[in-house]
Parts: structure tokens; sequence; C-alpha cells
DNA sequence: TGGAAAAATAGAACAGATTCTATTATCTGC
DNA sequence: GCAGATAATAGAATCTGTTCTATTTTTCCA
């Protein structure tokens, strides 16, 4: 059994091949031969289609991230090819969780397709877990673009939250090995969640009309909160076979109805 | 660094020595000096106090617990003697996570403080999620004793719900490092998690008032289990230290008191 | 342009979960 | 009381995340 370790995983219903993207982006060539070490030199194109290649928030500037003490030297140079690797990185990474799930997704694997040597991918990402919140947030940054795209309808707030979050689902659910390792690893990691906050805020936005933050009242955000806990608790049943969307939209609409009664109704008539 | 591995674990706040137990429990001598194989005979004797000495729900009875074929062999004989050693084992694991947390449950640890061979515990439990299911079930149980000696009082559904969920949640800080590695084990395991569910079944019958299913609507079922499962990533956040007690009681009010709206008021104004 | 600093690289090394093997102990049915 | 089966044991071995080292590249500045 090639299945050892503490964050077993996946257990997913099925798993369609390619596709990704939480808000239904790109597909995934994947098919590359596995072991291919590409050494030093050329690296691998387009493990990923190209899943939105934005720049994401990077870290290594050249001070070093890790915990280096040397001179954070402000000059972000070599950042052109030092983004160009981080991308390299994360698409690789994604594109082998989107089979295997995060067991496929080792870091010895992730370096070779990355065309990366081992110790570099752990200077760019310090763990396993920061490269699956990486990988993440470029899945919630397509969610984000979608929903920008095609704004919600609902009359109510709480439609307008289900269906960001029902939209959310079925993105994630194209890759269910891959929503499956993201979650789970997520829920466990220490560092900020970028999945239940960035959630929560895009459910706020979504949900109060009003982007501003006066509008969010304490107990609103703890409401909208509690709501994207209960959406990532059923997210992780439909991932374990124990629930189907019906099922999840029912509940998340059950849920949200009672939690966002008194927000704003319509975000306006006219719009 | 000694903390690698996926399962990265415990950021929480303070780590008081002993006592342990989800609802308060029996306290844990732990001090036995680590290293001390206690080969063949000679088991160790009470690591953790008492913890309620039930016969938990055990799985060796003679036909194999993992995969194996053999005839099933009813006679639940040996079962005595493995009785023990299952309890010793679960113990031995309680009593490490209540230290150093799941990184110091190291199956090997295990094995030795329970005074089994590697290879026996693995008999026992097929990984350390599954260990780690069994000491929550444990845990589970002591809540469900507290719960059943002092059942909560309050008036509204929602209020006698918010009490077992503080009072489930002061008994697991009680031993951050444990419950830390409880709850995010448990949230990763694809078994079916005893404790999502089994709280949300302690949950309906507070909040329901009657024990009986008919009582329970697929509606009400879903509300409690999604109160459930806000409570679950409240209880993550607190052990993130993004929370304090006063703001974990005022979330889950806040959605109790709506989620919980129309169950049935007092359980009665007699009792 | 020379060289120091920062990055990368290859690859060994280490740690802990899980598996496997050979051997011994304990039962169970007869 | 014995033979075959099942459990348990000791310990090596495997697998993967993470760390470490020595060396080479790349980048940048005086």
């Amino acid at each position: 059994m090639p299945t050892p370790h503490a964050t077993t995983g996946a257990s997913a219903a099925s798993h369609l091949p390619s596709a990704s993207g939480i808000a239904g982006g790109p597909a995934v060539p994947g098919d590359a031969t596995p072991g291919d070490p590409v050494p030093g030199g050329t690296p691998p194109d387009g493990v990923v289609e190209d899943r939105v290649a934005q720049d994401g928030a990077g870290e290594i500037t050249t001070g070093g991230a890790p915990g280096a003490q040397s001179e954070p030297a402000s000059t972000g140079v070599r950042t052109r090819s030092q983004h160009q690797r981080r991308r390299r990185i994360v698409q690789a990474a994604a594109a082998l969780a989107s089979r295997g799930g995060v067991e496929a997704m080792q870091m010895r694997t992730v370096a070779e397709r990355a065309g990366v040597a081992l110790g570099t991918l752990y200077r760019y990402f310090p763990s396993k877990m920061d490269l699956v919140v990486a990988v993440v947030g470029e899945e919630i940054d397509l969610l984000e673009g979608s929903i920008e795209r095609r704004p919600p309808s609902a009359t109510t707030a709480a439609g307008r939250a289900v269906d960001v979050l029902m939209r959310a689902t079925r993105g994630l659910m194209r890759e269910p090995e891959l929503a499956d390792a993201l979650i789970r690893s997520l829920i466990l990691a220490e560092v900020d969640t970028p999945f239940g906050d960035r959630m929560t805020d895009l459910l706020l936005r979504v949900a109060g009309g009003k982007p501003s933050a006066e509008t969010a009242t304490e107990e609103q955000y703890a409401l909208v909160g509690s709501l994207a806990s209960i959406w990532v608790h059923e997210l992780l049943e439909i991932l374990r076979g124990r629930r189907t969307y019906e099922q999840i939209q029912h509940r998340i609409e059950i849920a949200a109805v009672r939690l966002l009664a008194d927000f704003q109704p319509p975000p306006s008539t006219s719009n």
C-alpha cells in the first residue's frame, strides 16, 4: 500500500480527469508521465494550462523567507525568474494534487515536475502545507473572479450566499482529489487559513451588499463566518461521500435563511 | 526543529499539565519516564488514572480487524486480555497526547508505553488516525456522562445547546495539546467521525428535549448538525489562538439562537 | 570586471508512520 | 496433551516530509 502517513486522504466519489479551478477554470492537460526528473534546465511547460497566471503573493524577495536574518535587501531583484519558479512549483503541485490528491503531491515529485531542487522548493514553501495554501489561494482567486464576472442575483442575502457557496462547491468538486487535499490540509494548517476567512469576506460582500466594512457588524461577521464553517463542513461530508449536492444545498439553505435573516434584503431593486 | 511532518500541530495557548477528559475527567499522572521499553511481560500500570474504564467498542475479536479473510471465528475468546491490551494502548496514547500532542503520540512510543509490539499496535489500530478516533471516543463518553449527571438547565433550546457546547469546550481546553491533536485528526479522518455526529446527537437531545427520533425532523437534524460544525470550527480557532472563550461563546450563542429558534422552547416548566 | 552575497542544486541524512518477516507464545478443538 | 491456527513480538525495512552540506550559479555592486 503506497498510502502511509498521517494525513491520509481522498475517499471522494468520482474524480473527473481534467478541468480545475474552484470557479470552473481551465483544464489540466495532466498526462505527462510521472517519473521524469527534469534536472537543472528545461523547465516543464504548462503542467496546468494557465490557471490565472497572476503572480500570487510571493514571499521570497531576496531576504529569504524562512527565518533568515540577512538584511531584507529591499531590492526585489531576481523577482522575475523567482516568480516563474514559484509559479511552476504551484502549478506542478496543483497538477499532481489534481490526480492523486495530497498523497500524490509529494515534495520530491513536485520539485522534479517544477524542475527545481528539493532544497529550493523548501526555500519557497517551508512546508507542504504552505504549498497547499498557495494552491488554494489560486483557486479562491478564480472563484472571486467568477463572482465578479457573474455576481449572484438572488433577491435575498441568504439566496445570494447560497448561490456563491454552491458555485464554489461545484467548482471544487470538479477535482475531488484536489479539493479533498486542499480542504483537509487547510483545516489543519495553523497558518491563517485563506480559506475560511477569504470565503467569509466574500460571503459578507455578497450577503451584505455593501463591500464597505462599516456595514459589517461584529455580529454579521460572526454569522457569515458561521455559514462559511458550515459550508466547509458540508464540503468535507460530500467528499466523504456522505452527501449529495442536493443535500448540501438544502442544508446550506436552511442554515443561511436563519443566519442571514436580518441582513439587508435585496441589494437594491434597481441594479 | 523537532517538528516535521504534515500534521503539524498545537499552537494553543496554555497547556496545563494534567487533568484530562472533555468533561473534566480524572487527572493524568503522566510522568513515567519515557524511554522504558517494557519488552514482553510486565505491562505498565495505569498510565492514565482511570478515564472511564469501559471496554470501548473493540474491533479485534479474533477474526482480525483489518482486512482479514479468515473466518470471523465467533468465539470472542482471548477477549479478556485483548480488551486490556486495547485499553492500555488507548490510555498510553491519551497520556502521551496529553503532553506533547499528536507529535508526542508516536506509534513506537505508544507501543512501548502500552507494553505491546509495534506490530500489535497496528493490529489493533490500523493507523494512527484510528487510535486518535478511539481516544476521542472515550473523551466523548466522558462528556455524555457529564451531561447526564448534570443536564443543561437553560430554558431555551439554544441556551441548553450553548451550555453543552461550552462545557465541552472547556473540558477539551483543559488539554489543549490533546484537543488540538484529536480535533484536527478527526476532521481529517475518512472514518465516520464520531465527533461531529455524536456531538450532533447529543445536541439534538438537549435541544429538542425529546431523545426520540420522531421529534428530529430532517431539518432539525440539519440545523443541529450545522451548529455542531460551527462549534468545531470555533474550537479550531481557539486552538489557533484566534479566539477567547468569550468570543466563542458569543459566536455560538449568536448562531444557536437563530438556528434553534423554532425548537420547542423549554423542555417543560416542571422538571 | 572581480568578487561577495544570495540562490540553486544534487544528494545524503534524519525522523516518524507503516509494512514486512521470522520467530515465539497462546489458544482452541479434539 | 497435541497439532494447527491465531496473536504477539522483535526488529529490519520502506516511504515520504524535512533538514543539512558541499558545491555551483546567478545577481549585484563597487
